[in-house]
DNA sequence: GATTTCATGTAAGACGTTACATGATTCA
DNA sequence: TGAATCATGTAACGTCTTACATGAAATC
């Protein structure tokens, strides 16, 4: 039983901030939505599903104003799940995956992270090369209105790779252990 | 009925290059599979469903070596179905969205395509500008290593939609109406 | 007074993926 | 001779989205 991405994904918000589905969809809508859009329904059909596995614990907290909601907690349990979901990579890593485990980075081991990143990278340069030898074969081919528009969108594929490219270089370096600056 | 964009998007890859259903998933991997991935029995299935519309004309080519094959090729109808439909933005316009539009390019008005690559754009800067206050939001409370990863996925927000205004920019103009050059 | 927003969910169905199936051909 | 690839699909299933549902509070 292999568990898709947008479990962990509840999960992990809830261990960052506890709380109603409704809390963390609201959660999700300002924060992993930028990378990785998750709908609110979706997070109240992943709840009950962690629940049985032990992963969160919820608590019925009665209202006045409003029905009464469910709040939700990690277990230890929970938090070892993630963990360890976070520190392999994705089956077929994109780059949403490795964002995603920045932004869960807290829960998982730096050097797991630091390695996820160098090995997107990678991918990415070449990708790179991939897409320009394909804009470089359309020019080849000679550039009519279709060609010109099709070369248009392996120029976005090359853009891309390298804003992705930057990325992974800007985290890393976050990531490093700060050079002690000898006096 | 409203259809989802995979149809269409099989639907102007047998317009591009009619051939069978085997063909079409190849031809899809090596094109729009960069910014659109489709998989090969999702384009199988849409195949039907297509003929059914009176979209695509299905024949049946008998082999020797290999099983019989169903070769497809756009109908007059199809063509005008595709084009009403790349005209008209996704309801959601996303970059994958303008992306695909221009991929299909020859099969719409180009004055539309402008008008969707500068809305996009215009939306683009936006996002942009919603991730650096989010970016300057986490400088101002301080960045401990929780908060240094989650700027980072902001970080890669900005990156990605400042790839994404270069692009429409660069793409705009190989739409702009040739300069003649006096003298 | 009517519409929108807050707050909580449930239900249905389309979409898309993974696994299954087949048989010839080529490669190791 | 066995494995991988080509070429064609079908079937099953889980994910995810869209629509439905409710009622109070706030806004216009």
């Amino acid at each position: 039983m292999t568990l898709p991405a947008s479990p962990y994904v509840v999960l992990g918000l809830i261990a960052k901030k506890p709380g109603s589905g409704y809390d963390t969809a609201a959660f999700a809508d300002r924060s992993v939505r930028y990378f990785w859009p998750i709908s609110r329904t979706q997070v109240y059909s992943e709840l009950p599903r962690l629940e049985e596995l032990g992963w969160i614990t919820g608590t019925l907290v009665p209202q006045d104003r409003y029905p009464d909601k469910r709040v939700y907690q990690p277990t230890p349990t929970g938090l070892r799940a993630l963990r360890d979901w976070l520190d392999v990579p994705a089956p077929r890593q994109r780059i949403q995956d490795v964002v995603l485990r920045t932004f869960f980075g807290a829960y998982m081991s730096s050097q797991r992270l630091a390695e996820q990143l160098a090995e997107y990278r990678q991918q990415a340069e070449k990708l790179r090369a991939e897409l320009l030898a394909i804009v470089e074969h359309l020019d080849a081919k000679g550039l009519d209105h279709s060609r010109v528009l099709t070369q248009a969108t392996a120029r976005y594929g090359v853009l891309q790779a390298e804003a992705t490219i930057a990325w992974t270089t800007e985290t890393q370096a976050l990531l490093e252990p700060p050079q002690g600056q000898a006096g």
